[in-house]
DNA sequence: GTCCTTGTCGAACGTTGTTCGATCAGGTCG
DNA sequence: CGACCTGATCGAACAACGTTCGACAAGGAC
């Protein structure tokens, strides 16, 4: 197989086209904005987690390379914080109703965990990350115009959204682990509870007498149950410092 | 140069000594045990932070490299498991006292957090993890005599080692980040909180009235203050659950 | 001496985040 | 029109990562 003279080398893959021949390197695909970057990185958590989640996947998924990236994206850590405020942003307030805010304050945490969960295991940005956004004063203003009325002390409102954020936050994360990490291993939730449920049994009675008659309601309870009691905890907290709980 | 048979091929990059001539190769180093690689990593972690712990820096750590540790450990995974058992293994439990339940788990949420701080950003491997270990069971076990005399239901004490683990670690866990991650950028904690201070202030007056009130608030309280504030509520939100709230 | 088990370790594989330099498209100015 | 600049794109490469593989060593059992 001879060559002329000023033809390219071709290697076994593939003979390229010449330059002129090429088609323009984003034909036929959506302008790459900071916008459509995230979304398609959302995307690619939904369909395979944050551990899925790569610069190389997501260039992939808007039909181009992980560098091209780079120009609309500081870097990875960027793009998440991106991520997180798009998430947040699913967010939607009622009309806040002092005389229900203990329900109000309830659903409000149910839809924040609904949302962080329907996003697979998007909840691990949640921790350690403030929405830089309107949405942060947006919430903080809507609790304060619900828990005022209420009587609950300014200084108390003022810290109660990142309590909240925080548990929450930190629960749907927990959820979306799983109960892989837990040994390093491969056993189903199931089978790490039964073990863990077998091993508590085996210790001597008189030293864990409790622990060995609730061992059921310890590893058992479903996560919507054991959600909801963080969320009553507090609630029953801040209920303390209303002057007026009835709103 | 001839190679008698027998002998090994060397490469370009040096003349291998002979076997009888070469030192064993765990020479001169404590023996490598998991427990001796737990410990190694948390060496690493306390020294460089959760980002620095590789298996090639634990190996260097001990003298040796990356490959040996599987041996012991399963993968990296399991290894943060066992750091982290190690790390709760530090936690010491005070003679339950019904009489100061509010003093004593406000002390024991101080002491966890303490420990998981003391090594840098260890708090990280504390969400979605259970110590399976003993300390499971002992914890569980003071909580009950601690707060049953209280008049605290069963189910509520079960599920509160849950939520206050869940608070503390994750309370650590954001106290870790800082504030490295909030713009993928290169701000110091003053200049991204007084930047969003801005920001809040700049709203317009008549959506934010009450945000803008207590943006010093908001902003402002060192996080032992905050910690503290959770943990009160938590406590308060405790007490409403007893029949004898003083013990 | 031969075999097996328990460890040890260098080299390699595939993947990651990120950077560099070349290149292109489109607009602006002389 | 051509020269120049700027915004944007992208292939190739780099260093570091977790993990695997196969070769090898030491020590005990028969």
């Amino acid at each position: 197989m001879t060559q002329g003279a000023g033809t390219r080398w071709s290697d076994a893959s593939g003979v390229p086209e010449p330059p002129w021949r090429r088609a323009p390197r984003s034909a036929g695909r959506a302008p790459l904005t900071r916008e459509a970057i995230v979304e398609a990185a959302l995307r690619v958590i939904d369909a395979d987690g944050m551990d899925g989640l790569s610069m190389r996947r997501v260039g992939e998924e808007l039909g181009t390379g992980a560098a091209s990236l780079y120009w609309h994206v500081r870097n990875k850590e960027q793009l998440l914080q991106l991520v997180f405020e798009r998430v947040i942003e699913e967010m939607q307030l009622p009309e806040p109703d002092p005389a229900r805010w203990r329900e109000q304050l309830s659903d409000l945490a149910d839809q924040m965990r609904a949302i962080l969960t329907s996003h697979r295991d998007v909840a691990r940005l949640s921790l350690g990350r403030i929405p830089s956004g309107p949405m942060l004063a947006v919430v903080n203003e809507w609790l304060f115009t619900l828990l005022k009325p209420v009587g609950i002390p300014d200084n108390v409102i003022a810290y109660l959204g990142d309590v909240f954020s925080l548990y929450v936050g930190g629960f749907a994360f927990e959820e979306s682990l799983g109960t892989a990490s837990f040994t390093g291993g491969d056993l189903s939730p199931e089978q790490f509870f039964t073990m863990l449920k077998d091993y508590v049994m085996s210790l001597p009675a008189e030293l864990f007498p409790h622990t060995q008659r609730v061992v059921d309601a310890l590893f058992g309870g479903g996560p919507d149950e054991r959600f909801a009691f963080g969320i009553d905890l507090m609630l029953r907290g801040l209920a303390t410092y209303a002057s007026d709980p009835e709103g």
